[in-house]
DNA sequence: CCATAGCCGTTACCGCCAGTAACAGTTAAG
DNA sequence: CTTAACTGTTACTGGCGGTAACGGCTATGG
């Protein structure tokens, strides 16, 4: 993390004058991250630092104060990015309906989000932390958080859950390459790709379910699903 | 592409001069993309091209003689991943076996490839070719090789095909995103990720072809594939 | 037989861009 | 009234992708 002076004093006394600034900073990164998603929109995912803080209004230091590099700040753009899209994907999935229903809406609410910021979305495909850290950047952090609620869905049903994180990753992987495929080729119209995808990811999850011995139906109610997502969606 | 020197004469009389170098360039050309594998699995997916120069016991010029730039060089090299992997994979996929048997071999096939060259696989999995073109980099020549065998597929049987772009882009992301979690993270062993990947990557086919109305047994005779296959898998 | 066309290869440079040094001003806490 | 944190600037460094400009070798063409 890119840390301010203020860091470096370690926990000792409070003092005031260093406390003072804690809530600035962090609404001020936010800025900034907003003026980085306006850029990366505007220029594509490959822009200049530079570009980003003109865009803010600011000088390439400044930005260097919030942000240790170019990887922390981009990685702070596909959190961002990671939470918008997961915000309407859950509330799409967490309904009562079945399980065939909430995977389209799912389906349609991330590509809607997608649609919106696609440059955004280009650089949460492309992003890679340099330093391992996974949910450092977006696409861990989705992986995360689908790996918690299909885990604890399987241990929920006794079954053997070790798949949950393989099956996590390529979910997203699954839902990122048809991301990029359509937004960049624009062959096909959003309900279309959305009733493929939809039709893919529903099969594969039924068929493996009824392959650990359970009845798809018995994922209908979604009751135990919010717990496990909130510690990790939520911004801190 | 890069251009050498020959190529600004305009297709007039052919001049023995020219064309007497015509095999030994795609040799050195080759030659210099088996340094650049060395080179990306000695030092990663982000060696600089100083080091493949190197590498190749070579200077930087040199190089820029076969390749217009680093894009288009690592797009050789995403190319080369690509032949190494699919090679292994149809040769697992086009055999005479239950739908089931023939997607296990051909993940552990592709497993088996990522695991021998890991770098490889990481740029294949990051780079994206600037310009658009399809087929320039290794991912998207994986994804139209699948998409070319998905839809005469489909189209043989007479259902609807056009959702065989999407799905092999989907496919292709999918292996890709959980081969990459499991290289990095290797926390699984080969054989229970290769499991967990068959299973997924099955239902989904089995499931979206009964959706279709097509009994998935239709498919075991895998006659009809290698003719669309070699057109594009082939190197040139 | 020598000019020519293409290759071989080098060193030394340019230019871009991420990241930094150094400096000056402001505001509120101690 | 000092001090600690911020505000911000301009102008630099350093790495690396890419190039210019040079000289030498070998086989084809007339």
């Amino acid at each position: 993390m890119a840390r301010l002076t203020h860091m470096a004093r370690e926990g000792k006394a409070p003092d005031g004058r260093s406390s003072r600034w804690d809530a600035h900073r962090e609404v001020r990164r936010a800025e900034l991250v907003d003026a980085a998603v306006r850029a990366i929109d505007a220029h594509g995912p490959d822009v200049g630092v530079a570009s980003i803080a003109a865009e803010a209004g600011v000088s390439k230091p400044v930005l260097y104060r919030y942000f240790a590099d170019k990887d922390e700040l981009y990685a702070a753009v596909g959190q961002w990015g990671a939470d918008e899209v997961m915000d309407r994907l859950l509330a799409a999935i967490l309904t009562e309906a079945s399980v065939r229903d909430r995977v389209e809406r799912g389906v349609d609410a991330y590509l809607g989000a997608i649609e919106e910021h696609p440059n955004v979305f280009l650089l949460l495909v492309r992003h890679r932390t340099g330093h391992g850290d996974p949910l450092a950047d977006g696409k861990a952090r989705i992986a995360a958080t689908f790996a918690r609620v299909l885990g604890d869905t399987l241990r929920e049903l006794g079954v053997d859950a070790a798949g949950a994180e393989p099956w996590a990753e390529g979910l997203v992987g699954l839902g990122l390459a048809t991301g990029e495929w359509w937004l960049s080729r624009q062959t096909m119209t959003r309900t279309a790709v959305g009733r493929y995808l939809t039709a893919f990811v529903f099969h594969a999850l039924e068929g493996t379910a009824a392959e650990l011995g359970v009845p798809l139906s018995a994922l209908d109610a979604p009751g135990l699903v919010p717990d496990s997502v909130s510690p990790i969606t939520r911004r801190s």
